[in-house]
DNA sequence: TTATTTTGTTAGTATCGTCTAACTTATTAC
DNA sequence: GTAATAAGTTAGACGATACTAACAAAATAA
């Protein structure tokens, strides 16, 4: 059996691998807010558990059994999150929280209700892809705002991360997933962009919101 | 803070206290199968923290404080069973250890939504009625119905407690919550009971049943 | 290339929540 | 009213999950 601790490193250590297939015992020190050693002794743990790869002095990796795991922890959250902004009413910046207690309960069929009630959904309320029952996640080829150039017109698929202060904004600018963006202008100076969107036109976006919002260069069907 | 643990033993002996005012370290230890040194240092704490009012070998009881903080734990507990029956389409008999885990997530929105989503309900599936946000919980005047007599017409208003068990037994005889049942016979030798209720004729409850099921004398509205 | 800084590791400590063994107090049975 | 039993308590241990202090290795800068 896993605890809710080990559960909670597995899910970092994956969403940091995800990028590099990598981390570092600092990358999870950091993200948790936890110590090094702690970390470093969780970590040997895990891998005693046959879920990470640790060598000294080396960067940590999940083993496959440690990935799919993990992936079915994020499947819990994101289901949950999907429910309570579908079916529940809260807010898409609300959720988080949430979903990070009810990710560790230990009831199949709770999470296959909420699947079934949903109309099994491929994506949370943030755009991130729901792993399947089995731990196999799609794998998206969205790319960041701030890498599109002028003249693009794209569709808005993804908010990563998704802080709860940018999922304000986003709302307060009423950007939601599947809009069309134009990109109007880009400013050289600080790399914000100037986009059209529903009946907006012109909206000024900081440099490190468009780094925040993924989007999908051939407008696709959500 | 109080811990998740604190919390199940707040809650239990907050059940075991309900009927007599106090409970002993022994009950405490046979309800939650822990050992009587453990809960013996738990009531310590809890008794350090203002919960619990400890004193060598008498029996135990919870502050004004204590009592509050369990009714709103079987709050969440009971909020949680009643929406998963009624927005989740789980059976009766399904939700109690889901709620066992739920009862335990901080996020008092949630449950506030719950509880509005159900229309502010005042009992769970089994009957037994949801504390108010205060804490405080309306006492019913509700009977067993191995306590009334031939010729009584009462109405089904609670299971208490509720096992699994008995919840697929009651399942299975169409018994559900709101009915009439008509005492048609009680056999002196064990206690059984006759009756009769919605579209069945004489079906047979054992004693143990009949201790079980909670009725009030006269039909009220549900 | 050596010095400095950052990262990783080891060792030792603390708290929480559990246990067993041994002892004390209260209750029950005769 | 004493003996036997049950309940409650104390003491000591252990695993899980955190910490700090000190040291080692790796990465970076001079």
């Amino acid at each position: 059996m896993i605890s809710h601790t080990e559960e909670n490193y597995l899910k970092v250590l994956y969403n940091l691998t995800s990028l590099k297939g990598e981390a570092t015992v600092n990358d999870i020190s950091k993200q948790l807010d936890i110590k090094m050693p702690t970390v470093n002794s969780m970590m040997k743990r895990l891998a005693e558990k046959g879920l990470v790869v640790y060598e000294s002095y080396k960067p940590l990796k999940l083993t496959d059994e440690g990935r799919k795991l993990a992936a079915l922890i994020i499947r819990k959250h994101r289901l949950t999150e999907m429910y309570l902004v579908e079916k529940m009413g809260f807010g898409w910046e609300q959720v988080h929280s949430i979903a990070e207690q009810i990710e560790h309960i230990q009831a199949p069929e709770f999470f296959e209700k909420m699947d079934e009630l949903l109309g099994f959904p491929k994506v949370d309320p943030h755009g991130s892809p729901i792993p399947d029952a089995n731990g196999n996640i799609a794998s998206d080829n969205y790319v960041k705002l701030s890498d599109c150039k002028v003249g693009d017109t794209v569709t808005f698929m993804a908010v990563q991360p998704s802080s709860e202060d940018l999922l304000k904004f986003l709302t307060s600018r009423d950007l939601s997933l599947g809009l069309e963006l134009k990109i109007k202008q880009l400013e050289p100076f600080d790399g914000s962009m100037t986009i059209s969107y529903g009946k907006k036109e012109n909206e000024m976006l900081s440099s490190k919101v468009c780094d925040n919002l993924l989007v999908s260069k051939k407008s696709k069907k959500k």
